[in-house]
RNA sequence: GCGGACGUGGUGAAGUGGUUAACACAACUGGUUGUGGUCCAGUCAUGCGAGGGUUCGAUCCCCUUCGUUCGCCCCA
């Protein structure tokens, strides 16, 4: 008998939606200023966009609303991520030829995902995030990081660290590969279910396995590092340089190696240490992918990109105490006292707004009591009576809250004594 | 997919196997205050997530289910 949003969706409010237009605005302005531009992908594509070759991570396998309409064969996913999508739009709509080089996309919009709701972790969620198509060059790897890095540090965040990795070239992954499967040939049997399927789908995430983290033949594992190319290495060094040259503090971290079995070279997790954040800790995270333009039939060429939670990144800003969009206040509330001149109010509250005033009125011939109760709430600079008064000779009584002076004027003028009132109150800050 | 906690009016939140489900805030109405923000009074859950069961009788006991929440896993 009664409806409730499906689990794990929720509802933004109009008491939260300037939290999301002052992330947003601030979005657009950063992405503005690094020369980035908005992207906006199907919210739905082909289910093999998403679900790829020997992809071996959870998100696609065991997490994607997937479906089929009617007698149609086309199976459809509401998207999980957003690169995948941007990446085949990039190569649909061949912008590695009519453009500059590399390409610079942004966007924001909402993910699904069928996980198991959490704090920090919706089906539906919101990502904002970045792609930097067809350049490879380790500054572009530090320009996205230092773009998310200044964009949450501008929102006054703090208490964040950058985790940084790099998985190398496809040879240091197969040398690697081989390595590990070796170092861990006659121990799997007694390692947990999930590291079995690793094993020889992606032993890479064996190394990040929680299950199995003690184990000693986890400590004694080889490491990347020492099976790094040299070109990885080089590339991987600039890299941290240029973090170093813009002053961005960052960790290795030669365990991570993240989710999705795109990535190459560098791979990174911007993490909130906030208590508050409670286990989804990461705001924003991506890396570099050099096969996946090719995958989807382009050119062979290099990119980069990342993704933030909005939901976690509001939840950080509220763990660290940072204040998100304020209620504008009203301009104006026009007080009918009554019911007969209603329609006079109408009209006053209708020139107000005419001339760019935020006014609203009542509308359920509420007391007049009720009413100055409502400027209050809504913190109306200005009320406006309007009474019986009017029907005679047009007069209506401006009264302004802050010193509770009032004037009585003729409705027609009401704008006229609006903009001195307004007026004054400029100098008044000026000064 | 696994585990823990929880689910009472617009909100916060008491409560008990048995005629009227506290209290507070908000809201609305009336009075008072020069026309509001103070104060006073009144009104506001035939219903305690839903569906079963036990019982003479359940919001309080049992089962199922839905949902919320936190953790695991995973990920942004």
């Amino acid at each position: 008998m009664s409806y409730q949003m499906p689990k794990g969706t929720q509802d933004i409010l109009p008491k939260d939606i300037s939290k999301w237009h002052q992330l947003e605005d601030l979005i657009k302005q950063f992405c503005y200023v690094y020369d980035y531009q908005e992207i906006r992908t199907p919210m739905f594509e082909h289910t093999n966009v998403f679900k790829r070759g020997n992809d071996s991570s959870d998100m696609v396998n065991k997490e994607m609303y997937t479906f089929t309409l009617n007698n149609s064969s086309t199976s459809l996913t509401l998207r999980p991520e957003g690169t995948a999508g941007v990446v085949r739009s990039f190569v649909e709509n061949k912008m590695y030829g009519e453009s500059d080089l590399p390409v610079k996309l942004y966007y924001v919009g909402p993910q699904f995902r069928h996980e198991r709701p959490q704090k920090g972790r919706q089906r539906i969620f919101h990502q904002f995030g970045v792609e930097v198509l067809g350049a490879k060059n380790p500054l572009l790897d530090v320009e996205t990081i230092a773009l998310g890095w200044s964009f949450i540090s501008a929102l006054g965040l703090k208490d964040l660290k950058v985790c940084i990795n790099t998985l190398g070239d496809d040879e240091t992954r197969s040398a690697y590969r081989e390595a590990l499967q070796e170092h861990f040939k006659n121990d799997i049997e007694h390692m947990c279910g999930d590291c079995k399927r690793r094993y020889s789908q992606n032993p890479l995430r064996i190394l990040d396995c929680k299950v199995d983290h003690d184990l000693e033949i986890m400590k004694t594992a080889p490491k990347m590092s020492d099976y790094l190319t040299k070109a990885s290495k080089d590339y991987f060094e600039q890299v941290l340089a240029g973090l170093d040259a813009l002053d961005i503090p960052y960790e290795v971290d030669d365990r991570l190696v993240r989710g999705l079995d795109y990535y190459t070279h560098t791979v990174f997790e911007v993490v909130s240490v906030n208590e508050q954040m409670g286990s989804q800790s990461t705001v924003f995270a991506g890396g570099r992918y050099d096969g996946l333009v090719e995958y989807f039939g382009g050119p062979e060429m290099s990119g980069i990109g990342w993704a933030m939670g909005m939901e976690r990144l509001i939840l950080a800003c509220e763990g660290e105490g940072i204040e998100l969009g304020e209620q504008a206040a009203l301009d104006a509330y026009v007080i009918c006292l009554n019911e007969q001149a209603s329609l006079a109010a109408f009209k006053v509250v209708t020139m107000l707004r005419a001339a760019g005033y935020r006014s609203d009125m009542d509308y359920l011939n509420r007391s007049f009591k009720a009413q100055f109760k409502s400027v209050d709430r809504k913190q109306a600079k200005i009320a406006i009576l309007v009474g019986e008064k009017v029907l005679e000779d047009g007069m209506i009584t401006i009264k302004k809250i802050e010193d509770k002076t009032q004037i009585e004027v003729n409705m027609e003028d009401v704008v006229d004594h609006m903009d001195q009132l307004f007026e004054d109150d400029h100098d008044h800050h000026e000064e």
